[in-house]
Order: C-alpha cells, then sequence, then structure tokens
DNA sequence: GGATCGATCGGCT
DNA sequence: GCCGATCGATCCG
C-alpha cells in the first residue's frame, strides 16, 4: 500500500503504546527537495515527571516545554556536546512524554553508505539531517519530517524489550523494559 | 556565577 | 572496555 502519514490521533495515546507501534513505521525526511524514507528499528519510551530518567524529571523547563505540548510534534535536543535527538511527543497535551527514535532501516532515496549508519540516535539524526532547527516541528502537517505507514506488520516474536540505554542513573526506572527493538 | 554531567559516538588500549 | 570530545541545560550557592 502506499504510504499513508500517521495522525495525530495516533500519536495521542499511551506512550509505551506509541513507542512500540512505531516500530516498522516509516520516518520520512525531505530535505533539499529529496525525499529519504527509513524504517524503524528502535525506540524507546519517556513517561511523565515521575520518569526518573526523563528531561522532564525536574518539571517543565525551556529544554522540555515542547514535551507538554500537544502529541505529535518533534522534540529535538542536542546533548554531549555533539548530538542531536529526535523525539515523537506522545499522549495528552500538558503530559510531558516523548518517544525517542534509536534506528532505522533506509527504504529508498539512501545516500551512499552502510545501514549501519542509522543504528543509534545520534547517527539516526545525522544521517537524516535532523537538527534542533526542527524542534516543535509538527510531524502531523510538516512536509519536511514525518511518520508513515506503508502496511509493513512487525510478526509475533520479532519485537524485543530492553531497559533503556544510558540512564543508569535513573534509580528504579533504569531496569524498566521501555526500550523496544524490531527485529526484520 | 561556577561546576557538573548528560536519552552518545568513535577511536584506541 | 575505557576515554575524550564538546557544550548547553540544570543545579547549587
Amino acid at each position: 500500500m502506499p504510504p499513508k502519514r500517521l495522525s495525530r490521533s495516533f500519536f495521542t495515546r499511551d506512550t509505551r503504546m506509541v513507542a512500540k507501534e512505531l516500530l516498522g513505521k516509516l520516518i520520512v525526511r525531505t530535505y533539499r527537495d529529496k525525499k529519504i524514507a527509513a524504517r524503524i528499528l528502535e525506540t524507546e519510551a519517556y513517561v511523565g515527571e515521575d520518569d526518573l530518567a526523563s528531561h522532564a524529571r525536574f518539571g517543565k523547563t525551556k529544554r522540555n516545554t515542547i514535551m507538554y505540548g500537544k502529541a505529535g510534534h518533534a522534540y529535538v535536543y542536542f546533548i554531549y556536546g555533539m548530538h542531536d535527538m529526535l523525539n515523537i511527543v506522545t499522549d495528552k497535551k500538558d503530559f510531558p512524554a516523548a518517544v525517542l527514535i534509536r534506528g532505522a532501516l533506509f527504504v529508498n532515496g539512501a545516500p551512499s553508505g552502510p545501514e549501519a549508519a542509522l543504528r543509534g540516535p545520534g547517527r539516526l539524526t545525522r544521517a537524516l539531517k535532523i537538527t534542533r532547527a526542527l524542534n516543535g516541528e509538527d510531524m502531523v502537517n510538516s512536509r519536511r519530517l514525518y511518520v508513515a505507514d506503508d502496511g509493513y506488520q512487525a510478526g509475533k516474536g520479532q519485537i524485543q524489550r530492553t531497559p533503556r540505554i544510558g540512564v543508569e542513573y535513573a534509580g528504579k526506572h533504569a531496569a524498566l523494559l521501555w526500550r523496544y527493538v524490531l527485529q526484520l
């Protein structure tokens, strides 16, 4: 089937459900009039102010304000002095939650290079030309960045859950199985 | 104002 | 497996 853009209602749901169902969907980036699409293989859920791994753990700040807004917007932040991270805001307005996109696989319009270029959240944004300039982008309406469903259906047993990466500081939330990985 | 550290990556030991 | 890069957000005083 032809790729169909995901709507607001897809994102305005429980974050872990969205994180899981984003697996296999296409992230579509239009850059310099060229469309690049990649199948999402890895996501993580960040849920509410109580989640000690989330940027929202200190409450609403200048950086994380977008997480408190309407679902379907991009939350792109800069970290470690060199990486931009792509998240998609989820759940209801005023409840801070998002899904971090950690890995994908080119399906067309691929620049030259190995598929490994999209493994890891920092490599993914670099390959797809995603920076803080896209922070706040409404992916439900944007031409530059959105998510589409081309009918790919993950089979049972293709999805793994693991603890989230790089959040060892998060106490009891470090061990939660809120990372989702799709095995193609 | 100053110190700390991070939702990472790549290179080297 | 460890470490440096690199800088802005956040916290503490």
